[in-house]
DNA sequence: GTCTATATTCCGATAGAC
DNA sequence: GTCTATCGGAATATAGAC
């Protein structure tokens, strides 16, 4: 049996009960609120190991959040398709993700970013680079109002997570998701392909 | 001259100077990240001093919040005229008054809502009891709907709150109030008094 | 009414034994 | 690799002097 080179990162089963652990922290509590004991007594070991594995909170907050969905895979199958679909495939599988255990990572960013500029950065990189960009890059309209569009899309489906995920709002935090995707999915089309109205000019426009 | 009877609570200045410092610590950094020392050190007083005004935070946020603007007075305006024009006042409405130095307590209680249970009851009941209810009770639609409709309108206007004031995602956060009105207007509109497709059955449907 | 001093608790991080 | 012990800091809240 070929023997592995390289350092090994002590048992690897702890370490990922440890960032298991975290990311079920960070989502219930955000993460100024959360605290490395909390973590490793909900993981079942020393909190003194948590610094081993990651040496600080930010390293193991940044460790835990490391994508556990690729957009690049996800969002091919939703940008593909009815262009006028568009709107209802990327809440089916915005709301997909978010209800499975990977969506623990979003509502642990979400969260944090409330409190917390640092992961606020975090979260807005991630959606503007990593989902924005991707989804309108391929949309046929002026280039000028894909800002705009692209933060209205971001405000829905935040707002959706907000409600769902966070304040807990009845009835779209226990809706079946599908109850959900036809009633928002034709804003999220609207805000992605509509024209949009005139805007005023500034003030004595 | 008549001398008042009862209590006098300290010098009124000074009590005023602590709630408006509160106001704008809790809205900068949530209720849990909000210190009294930075509340104090930000009106100039004693830490101890806010202690013997408000007795301790919880009564000390709940004082700061006690409503700077009262949804009786201003929904009236927003629900009185063309039903087809209620979602344009609606958004109009909740910009100017969360852009507003009153908006201030608004972005203190979403903030502190999201990394704390307690505050986000108070954010759940506020909005449902003192704006959705009065919004929506006199609406022509099947009374069965309010609640989804409600929960739908609410997700929007909370996203848009989230985009502009906390997380500030350009363009949203530095827009003019008019261009957001007419963007999200139509999704408020719709929400309202669109009729809502049917949902599917739960799951074998 | 205002402030000093302190009791109490809990945090992140480190040093070092085993 | 894991855990004990602890340092240094900051928080809420209270007791009590002025």
């Amino acid at each position: 049996m070929a023997r592995r080179t390289g350092r090994r990162p002590g048992n690897p089963g702890t370490r990922e009960a440890i960032l298991e652990a975290a990311r079920s922290i960070f989502a219930e509590r955000g993460f100024d609120a959360s605290t490395i004991r909390a973590i490793a007594a909900a993981a079942g070991v020393d909190p003194a190991l948590v610094h081993h594995y990651f040496g600080n909170k930010d390293q193991l907050f940044l460790t835990a959040m490391q994508a556990p969905v690729d957009p690049r895979e996800l969002l091919p199958k939703v940008l593909t398709g009815d262009p006028e679909g568009i709107g209802e495939r990327l809440v089916r599988m915005f709301l997909a993700v978010w209800d499975s255990p990977a969506g623990t990572a979003g509502v642990a960013l979400l969260r944090s970013a409330v409190s917390n500029e640092w992961t606020a950065r975090l979260l807005r990189e991630f959606v503007v680079t990593q989902v924005l960009r991707r989804v309108l890059e391929n949309l046929d309209v002026d280039p000028a109002e894909l800002p705009l569009r692209g933060s209205l899309v971001a405000s829905q489906l935040i707002g959706l997570a907000m409600m769902r995920y966070v304040v807990r709002l009845d009835p779209i935090a226990t809706a079946a998701p599908e109850a959900l995707v036809t009633a928002v999915a034709p804003t999220i089309q609207r805000y992605l392909t509509a024209p949009l109205p005139d805007q005023p000019a500034s003030s004595a426009g």
